[in-house]
DNA sequence: AGCACGCCGACT
DNA sequence: GTCGGCGTGCTC
């Protein structure tokens, strides 16, 4: 009986393929997750093995043979494999898509997965002279060559120390046949000395302890801990001490941190911590910086690695212990082509590993919260905040009952100018960048619109440009209204407006704004941050780059200058997201020992949302908004998924998706509710016009039977060429 | 995704 | 007469 190789190919292809083993070679010694070389259609592609089985459906004439094994050993090991290929099935996309997302790019075209070391040596027909000597006068040849009759072999280190000029003899001696170069995988031992190498640290709080000893009490076995401690009481010392002793024993952590988050700053505090080389993944990392990074996970010289969302498929030699931080943060779901929960695969990866998962935040998502009420996760709560900083009060200022300048009520101007006058800084957030987001003409009504999108179009003043935020066309703003000829006026407020505002009201205070647009050039938003830090700036306006990760100890007034843009979202998650945000902006004010003041504005000071935040806090608005999510069959309480499609035409989404609908109706049996489909609130984006089908089922097990049967006919519907398509399965955001 | 095959327009 | 447009089909 001849074993088949399962394999999966980097391609969007929903399936694994069968392979015959290479010629010559024994199946029982390749192990999965092996990559081999292997011809598919005209061409010859890197595959991993993902199974070996006893045969295939297809006849074995069909079958053509591997050509090469890659590795010796797997470069993904059993445990990895089998949560990518998990994953796969899950989120419902090619396995060998999801394989490729978990290696660094050099391996998915064939590099070596160990580094390797070069040393050359004489051939034996040199040693043994039998070649025809080499002429007197070739004297850095016959150099050399002595050189390397001395020893068996020299590395380049050796080579180079003798000579710096030796790659050009030594080519020339292996051309003439009398030196070859021998290739080894470099021998790699963990670098880190386990006791004497952990960095000065400060003393726990008492909070702090509980939280540690919890941690390191589920040393060596599965337990999820969601780490709930208010912007400034210590979680990243939590983890640093959870870390500790993980390494001590000699393992690895893997600490996962958005994208915006890992800054050289973090990783200096993780590596003065460690005096280690950490692993640092990041996406927008060099290729050979990846794969060296991936190698020292692997090899486990590095005790820590850390990174963004992809991360979560860092290999591990021996892992200990994973860390998600700002758990709550949109940034670790995918948002295109493998649409993965980094946070939700490293809670499963934990679970297979038998180590224990901490998820860090200050506004913890609803599902972590829900796993804690079920009993599936422990709740670790930091409710102070370290050196005995007061938590900041929040206020609401009616936008209706008060004048206001450009979108600062007058209450808030004074606030700011108290705050100045007593020395504090003062920060604003406002979630939309440019000048003003519409241009709009008092005389006939005409709004400038995006060409490509069902969108207006935003108004950059100092460029003197109208930016669609969707799509990125670009124009320049108009003298006059295009339809009557009267000028057109910038309508609404945006940052750089917010900016002007208060250069206006506050003249001569040093003003500083951060947003993508301001902070564009490299290393700008360093500088700008580092001007706030000395103080250098007293207002500070910007998006939602503030909010994140960064500290300003000396802020202790925070404005949130529109409230209302998640309150009537059409999203079930926007509420969450504005709490999380407001929250986490207020977490800005009263770092050190003066207390912090919040000033939200809002058209809806009574709305439940508003005034659940104000009086009680996160926890009152989670505690209500998990409630209604119960009430109404909502995830975490439900589980759902989406069909979306687009096309640079209204109908073919809608045709696709109805036929769908169809497909699924005839199948679902009762448990999974379909829900459309509909065309997205903004149906046209980037000159395509989308639509969707929302998939509702109370959970898990119905939801994911329906989508295995049914994917595979949606993939075959002839309506399914005409659009481009795709399922996300636990969606972030429904359009 | 690639890659090839296949049948209809403006050009060396 | 050909180069090449992107529709269609296929990848073990």
């Amino acid at each position: 009986m001849s074993a088949v190789l399962a394999i999966a190919v980097d391609a969007p292809l929903r399936r694994l393929f069968d392979y015959r083993p290479p010629l010559h070679t024994d199946p029982a010694t390749l192990q999965p997750g092996v990559r081999l070389w292997v011809p598919f259609g005209r061409r010859r592609v890197v595959g991993v093995l993902a199974a070996l089985r006893a045969e295939s459906e297809l006849p074995e004439s069909r079958l053509k043979p591997a050509h090469a094994v890659i590795d010796a050993t797997p470069v993904l090991d059993p445990a990895l494999l089998d949560l990518l290929l998990w994953s796969a099935d899950y989120y419902r996309h090619p396995p060998g898509e999801v394989i490729a997302a978990a290696l660094p790019a050099a391996l998915r075209s064939g590099a070596a997965a160990n580094a390797t070391t070069e040393r050359w040596t004489l051939t034996a027909a040199a040693r043994t002279g039998t070649l025809p000597p080499l002429s007197s006068r070739a004297t850095r040849l016959n150099e050399l060559v002595d050189f390397l009759r001395e020893r068996d072999a020299a590395d380049e280190a050796e080579l180079l120390a003798r000579s710096p000029r030796w790659r050009d003899p030594m080519r020339e001696l292996e051309k003439r046949g009398w030196a070859t170069r021998l290739r080894a995988e470099t021998a790699r031992t963990p670098a880190f000395d386990r006791d004497a190498r952990i960095g000065p640290r400060p003393d726990p709080t008492p909070d702090q302890e509980r939280a540690i000893a919890a941690i390191a009490a589920a040393s060596g076995r599965h337990a999820s801990f969601l780490l709930h401690g208010v912007t400034g009481s210590g979680k990243t010392e939590v983890y640093l001490r959870a870390i500790e002793d993980v390494v001590r024993r000699g393992e690895q952590a893997l600490v996962l941190v958005p994208e915006i988050s890992l800054t050289p700053q973090l990783v200096a505090r993780f590596e003065a911590r460690f005096d280690a080389p950490l692993a640092v993944m990041h996406s927008s990392l060099p290729d050979t910086e990846r794969l060296q990074a991936w190698r020292s996970a692997r090899d486990g010289t590095a005790p820590v690695v850390i990174g963004t969302r992809s991360a979560v498929f860092a290999p591990l030699a021996r892992a200990g212990l994973i860390v998600v931080d700002e758990e709550h943060d949109a940034s670790y779901k995918q948002q295109e082509g493998f649409r993965y929960s980094a946070r939700d695969l490293a809670l499963a990866r934990a679970q297979r590993l038998g180590i224990p998962v901490v998820l860090g935040s200050a506004t913890p998502s609803l599902e972590s919260l829900e796993r804690v009420g079920s009993g599936r996760s422990t709740r670790l709560g930091l409710p102070v905040r370290a050196a005995g900083a007061r938590p900041p009060t929040l206020r609401l200022v009616d936008l209706r009952r008060h004048a206001g300048t450009h979108g600062i009520a007058t209450p808030v101007v004074l606030a700011i100018g108290r705050h100045l006058e007593q020395g504090g800084q003062v920060l604003l957030y406002l979630n939309r960048r440019g000048y003003a987001p519409s241009l709009f003409c008092p005389s006939c009504g005409w709004v400038a619109p995006c060409p490509r999108c069902d969108a207006r179009l935003t108004v950059h003043q100092r460029e003197h440009r109208l930016h669609c935020h969707h799509c990125g066309t670009e124009q320049r703003v108009p003298e006059t209204c295009p339809d009557c000829g009267q000028p057109a006026k910038p309508v609404g407020q945006g940052t750089e407006r917010i900016e002007e505002t208060l250069a206006q009201l506050f003249p001569g205070v040093p003003l500083a704004r951060i947003d993508r647009d301001a902070v564009r050039r490299r290393g700008a938003l360093e500088s700008a941050l580092d001007r706030v830090t000395r103080g250098e700036v007293r207002l500070l306006v910007g998006t939602q780059m503030l909010t994140k990760g960064h500290h300003f100890p000396d802020v202790t007034l925070v404005v949130v200058l529109n409230a209302d843009q998640g309150l009537f979202g059409t999203d079930f998650r926007a509420s969450e997201r504005l709490a999380q945000t407001i929250v986490q902006v207020a977490g800005r004010a009263g770092r050190a020992e003066r207390p912090g003041e919040v000033l939200i504005q809002t058209e809806y000071p009574e709305h439940p949302l508003l005034a659940q935040l104000v009086e009680g806090g996160y926890d009152a608005y989670a505690e209500a908004a998990l409630a209604e999510r119960r009430q109404a069959e909502w995830p975490p309480f439900a589980r759902i998924a989406v069909l979306r499609a687009e096309a640079a035409r209204r109908e073919p989404p809608m045709a696709f998706l109805d036929r769908a609908r169809e497909l699924a109706a005839a199948q679902a049996g009762g448990e999974v509710e379909l829900l459309g489909p509909a065309a997205a609130p903004m149906e046209r984006r980037a000159g395509h016009y989308r639509a969707q089908l929302l998939l509702h089922a109370r959970s898990h097990g119905p939801l994911q039977r329906l989508l295995s049967r049914w994917l595979p006919e949606v993939e075959a519907m002839p309506e399914a060429r005409r659009v481009r398509w795709s399922i996300d399965v636990d969606p972030l955001e429904l359009f």
